[in-house]
DNA sequence: CCGTATCCGCGGAGATACTG
DNA sequence: CAGTATCTCCGCGGATACGG
C-alpha cells in the first residue's frame, strides 16, 4: 500500500514517528512508565531540566495523540494526574529497546565524537 | 549510576536518543536496511521529498556517530557507497517494533487529531 | 498547585546556484 | 554523480511574568 510506505510525506506513520522526535516527549513517557501516575511537580522533579511551558505543551500533545491520560481533580489546591493509556504502554517495549541500545553503543558513539 | 539517569541532562544515552529524533536520520536508517548498499542518488529516490543539504547533513552525522558506513570510490564519475554498520544494524528491531507500533496505532492517533 | 501569555534568539530546514 | 555554498524563513524552546 502507497500510503503506508514510511518515505512518503503523507506516510501516517512517518507522520507519527516524527512527532516523537521532539526534544521531551521520550522522556516524558518513560518517566510515566517508570513513575505510575504522576502529578504534574512529580514530572517536573523527574525531568530537572525541562521548563514549565515544554512540560505543559508537551502534555498536552501527548495527550491529544492519545498517548497519555488527564485526569483532572477539582479541589484546592487542584490535583492533576498523568499516566499512560493503553497504547502509550504498548510503545514503551520500544522505547525501552532503544534505550538498552544507547547504553550499550554510546560509548563507541560518543568516543568518536571527542575526535577532532 | 547517576551519570546513566536518563531524565539527566548530561545522561549520554539521552544525547544520543536526542540525536536521532531529527527529521530524516530514522528514514535514512530504514532506506539502509531495505536497501543494503545504496548510493546516494539512491537514497534521494527512496526518500522523494529529502533534500540534497539533508540528505548530505544527515548522512555525515550519522557516519560521525558510526551508525552508517561511507565507502568513497575515486572514479570519474564518482561512486560513494552508504551502508549500515553493526552498530547501526543492532538499532534496527527497535526501529522496527516503532514502527510496527506507529502501523498498529496510528487509526487512533490520527483520528482523534481531526476532531476539532 | 497547575498551569497560560509573551517576548525573543538560535538553529533546523528549504530553495537555488555552483563545483570537482 | 555527488556533493558544497549561500541566503532565508520559521518555529522550537528558553526566560520571565502573570492567572485560576
Amino acid at each position: 500500500m502507497r500510503e503506508l510506505d514510511i518515505n512518503f510525506p503523507t506516510c501516517p506513520v512517518r507522520n507519527i514517528l516524527s512527532r516523537m522526535s521532539d526534544k521531551w516527549s521520550l522522556l516524558v513517557l518513560r518517566a510515566l512508565q517508570k513513575g505510575g501516575v504522576m502529578r504534574y511537580k512529580d514530572l517536573r522533579n523527574a525531568i530537572p531540566d525541562i521548563s514549565q511551558k515544554m512540560l505543559s505543551s508537551t502534555l498536552k500533545r501527548l495527550e491529544e495523540d492519545c498517548l497519555i491520560n488527564r485526569e483532572m481533580h477539582k479541589e484546592i489546591p487542584p490535583r492533576v494526574e498523568y499516566s499512560l493509556t493503553e497504547t502509550g504502554k504498548e510503545l514503551m517495549p520500544a522505547l525501552v529497546m532503544m534505550i538498552e541500545w544507547a547504553r550499550e553503543h554510546f560509548d563507541v558513539i560518543t568516543g568518536q565524537q571527542s575526535m577532532p
